[in-house]
DNA sequence: GCCGCGGCGGCAACGGGTTGCCATGTATTG
DNA sequence: CAATACATGGCAACCCGTTGCCGCCGCGGC
């Protein structure tokens, strides 16, 4: 067993193993890389020798030449949104599985930030997922051309694409609305960036035409708790009986808002969210809100980024959809009749002056 | 302008722009990396060819010879911990402004994951933020001998540590507890592995000492809604009027447990968290907890790190301690006293055969 | 006129694997 | 037994920047 000794403060190389094993360092590349080219007995020599000295093979070598890092990044608008959380676990679960490591990267809801990530880690990686890009069309695109790219939460022509199926979920929520008496709904509108903003908006108009219920749309807000409680003064001068939220957290801050001047959720007003957020469950009332399969988003998209890289064609036809349910808690109530007042009678703040329901 | 036609697939090199320029690649090299190593107009004609052709340098070929990727990892125990949110991003902030890539790691509250990840992950970042790591210490110090690391909320000799001054919070909370008139106070233990879970019951333990308040320890229970729910079943069965709870979710869920039997909190219970999350603030009642610089968290270890990194020594002395602040909301009241009975009177589980409180 | 020095640019080695191609030896086939 | 096929391992080029060292040139000083 000859030790060639090796200054020690350097990493073990193929080069050392190469020594240790009395073969050629392309061997020892070869039987770590394909094993099935190298006699067993030698690549078993091979690797003993390997773990006695320590080798591990260099990542960032490897990648020079196979311009592959076993890295994939993972953009998302906002790390503080736990809509991400669940999301990230799904990427990194099916990424992990396939031997990459996932770069987070936070775009704080920033279009510039984000392209300037993007821009940074672009070359560093294999791929990218970009889960509710604020980025331009024409920005996705041209990163689609460098890298293979997999788009979530928003469609795109020639860019393979994962959605939910927000439009059934509007339905849905209107519908329940609906039965609950509801004859109007005020959509309370996220970032305009957003691109399942504008999805959830039209999914509305178009729902509350088939069900006979009128709809309008305040905002935009920022898709925060903040958000939602200024929302919430704005529905004070536009009374509404049924709210649509873009997001659970504006949902609970339209509700904290709304109780805080003496309005009765859902007794004055029903309040449905999107996304069914931990918090979701455990504020009171608990919130009405569309649910999307979070895990399975990240993981799908993930799935699709790594056959791509794998080569694959990339599937930019129609996007992918994964389907969403309705959960239904205490925010949503039989609509208050309030008889005889043509316009709810809740309003605390000043009188409104125009009407209070508006036809978009 | 000569114009020598490439391969049109193949990345643009500093070869291709050094043909262009006119001059060899390792001028090009420099002029990039040690602008003042060539002169200025030279410097000046390789940006404008290098910028005319599209020359991006690649991080990874860099990174082969100065062994530096301009990456960091920052390890998290579990990614849908809201805590981490903003550790996160105090941590890319400033990983962002020194030019740093964060690549995230989420461990899933798993020794083995962390490990393995951190492993597949140290030789491609220049450092490590292991925040909350659930390794061993002897782990984390072979980590650290590898690269540089800075762990969070966790000390630990030889290794440069950031933590938030847990012993000071307990001591508010008990204090607080106290002055309600609480004379006990059960401790609602987190994950075994983490370390401020040990930190929190040893220092309530000499709070209780110096407060003359009794003190006990259940669990460990999981650091989640479910966890708490869990721990309220415990809580039945050993009653008690004030709690700590190891983080806020586990408070929140035992709020949520408790009431589902019937037990009212602030009334019969006094319930405190760990961590201040945005929940903390919309539940019902809102959360008593300790609020820790979360933000501040992540950025100052970060900034240590990238230090550390730059060649400087670490800092491995006493670790760096930042302050806490208790938030007091609605989760705590005075002790319901519960005249002629030995023990609070809201058991409806099978009743307890030991003593309710029983010290440690 | 000679020497020394600073500015600038090029050469070539290097970092650590990967891989096309060839040489050798062995097994298979006709 | 010759001819072909296959298994195995080595050589050397390559990926793309970085950097130590050297040479050239022009300038200033003595």
């Amino acid at each position: 067993m000859p030790d060639h000794t090796r200054p020690p403060g350097r990493r073990v190389t193929i080069y050392d193993v190469a020594l240790d094993a009395d073969v050629s360092p392309s061997t020892v590349s070869r039987a770590f890389s394909r094993p099935s080219r190298v006699n067993s007995e030698t690549a078993e020599r091979i690797r003993q020798v390997a773990e006695r000295l320590g080798y591990r093979t260099n990542p960032l070598a490897r990648a020079l030449t196979t311009s592959r890092t076993q890295m994939i990044a993972l953009v998302i608008a906002d790390i503080t949104n736990p809509v991400y959380a669940e999301i990230v676990r799904g990427a990194q679960e099916v990424a992990a599985d396939g031997e990459y490591t996932t770069v987070l990267i936070d775009a704080q809801e920033s279009d510039r930030l984000e392209r300037a990530a993007v821009e940074r880690t672009m070359s560093t990686v294999d791929g990218i997922v970009l889960a509710s890009s604020r980025m331009s069309d024409s920005a996705i695109r041209m990163v689609a051309k460098q890298r293979p790219v997999v788009v979530l939460n928003r469609a795109l022509a020639d860019v393979p694409c994962v959605v939910t199926d927000d439009p059934r979920g509007v339905r849905r929520a209107a519908e329940h609305l609906g039965e609950l008496g509801h004859d109007h709904i005020t959509y309370v509108a996220g970032p305009q960036a957003s691109w399942p903003n504008g999805v959830r908006w039209r999914s509305l108009l178009e729902a509350g035409m088939e069900l006979e219920i009128k709809v309008r749309q305040i905002g935009p807000f920022s898709p925060t708790l903040a958000g939602g409680e200024r929302a919430a003064q704005e529905l004070c001068a536009r009374p509404a009986t049924a709210v649509l939220a873009f997001n659970d957290q504006m949902a609970i801050g339209i509700i904290r808002g709304l109780s805080r001047m003496g309005v009765n959720v859902p007794g004055d007003v029903s309040v449905v969210g999107f996304d069914n957020i931990l918090a979701a469950d455990i504020v009171t009332p608990g919130l009405t809100t569309v649910a999307a399969p979070l895990y399975a988003e990240g993981s799908a998209a993930t799935r699709h980024l790594l056959t791509m890289i794998e080569g694959a064609p990339g599937h930019t036809g129609r996007p992918m959809v994964l389907p969403v349910r309705l959960v239904v808690r205490d925010s949503t109530a039989a609509r208050n009749p309030s008889p005889g007042r043509a316009r709810p009678g809740w309003v605390r703040q000043r009188p409104v002056p125009g009407p209070a329901v508006r036809l978009p």
